[in-house]
DNA sequence: AGGTGCACTGCACCTCGTTGCATAGGTACG
DNA sequence: CGTACCTATGCAACGAGGTGCAGTGCACCT
């Protein structure tokens, strides 16, 4: 799976510790691939043991000690391999589409209150995006390079926000309308 | 989790077996919420323990004996229960977002050929879904009751489609450009 | 003095979902 | 006649992912 090469990515970027990935998983990445800490630290030493990465014991002062992991050469070839493959196409799994299908037996009103909260948590994951845009990539046009690639992936993000707000307000409207 | 509830929706609207069940999944449903036969079975057991269903030993001629299922009132009740009551929001999972990420290690022309083949894949979706709402749902204004609520979870899974196959796009121009 | 929260790793257990296989008769194709 | 696929159910095993809990020690607040 996925979650291997989400850290071997973000090891890239910058060496860290397991707990310091799960931090880094709960910003930036984790909007796109969310993992918990236990998650991530049975799959370092997963990693560990097939030689994609490697670790060095950090002695802390007034902290526990930690364990920084290093991309190896066989990661970065895994890594690699892994981007060639033909990989499954994403599907979407929401269950608000179950609950719609079952508007009639269930109350349409109760439907339309889920939407709207759904509607309401989509659009504040629009805005952190946005701001997240406006903020760390301001001139687009002028980007390359890992900077591109990461500008790219929040745009896929704002554009799946913007597109589940709209089907809310579609369907809003649509229900409200019959009722 | 909302397979129950999936497979309650599809057995409120039709009652059937669990082949007949894994069918469906396989097409309308299986387009939002894909299950596999033996899920399907595993649950369907449990739902019955647990009084949401009831089944009929049904003998056929040159074929295996099924149990069909029907929904019982603790069913539709349980149905109800679970619209009304908040749920996660959907988030998107998508490797494609990693393998972006990691053009820069792993080769943007690798990813710009997996970026082609996923826009491939979400545009035969597109056309699916857009050929099912031209057959069966040919003027969406008249629409109400279930009918309605299909027609705009497909509209869910269109919205969903275009946005990919336009982000797609946006990849593929951006990374060609600065190569 | 005591509580809360952070930093850090890890075990045990549970659910969800997939894959491979078994069984068993039926039809359809070459 | 063999093979392959369809209907129909189910077991066994596994992988992915999540929750709860545990331990340790510092910093900060009350």
């Amino acid at each position: 799976m996925a979650l291997e090469h989400a850290i071997l990515v973000s090891l890239t970027e910058r060496t860290g510790s397991g707990y310091e990935l799960a931090r880094r998983f709960d910003r930036s990445i984790g909007y796109f691939w969310p993992a918990t800490h236990q998650q991530i630290y049975r799959v370092l030493r997963r990693m560990d043991e097939a030689g994609w990465v490697t670790h060095t014991e950090v002695a802390q002062e007034g902290r526990p000690d930690k364990k920084v992991y290093r991309v190896s050469d066989g990661g970065r070839a895994e890594l690699a391999r892994w981007i060639a493959e033909p990989g499954e196409v994403a599907i979407l799994r929401d269950a608000l589409g179950v609950k719609l299908r079952a508007a009639s037996i269930g109350g349409v009103d109760a439907v339309l209150r889920e939407v709207a909260r759904h509607r309401a948590e989509h659009a504040t994951r629009l805005e952190v995006y946005r701001g997240i845009q406006a903020k760390d990539f301001p001139k687009p046009a002028t980007l390359n390079g890992r900077e591109l690639h990461q500008y790219l992936v929040l745009r896929g993000g704002i554009r799946a926000e913007e597109s589940f707000v709209a089907w809310c307000d579609e369907v809003t409207e649509a229900l409200e309308e019959t009722s």
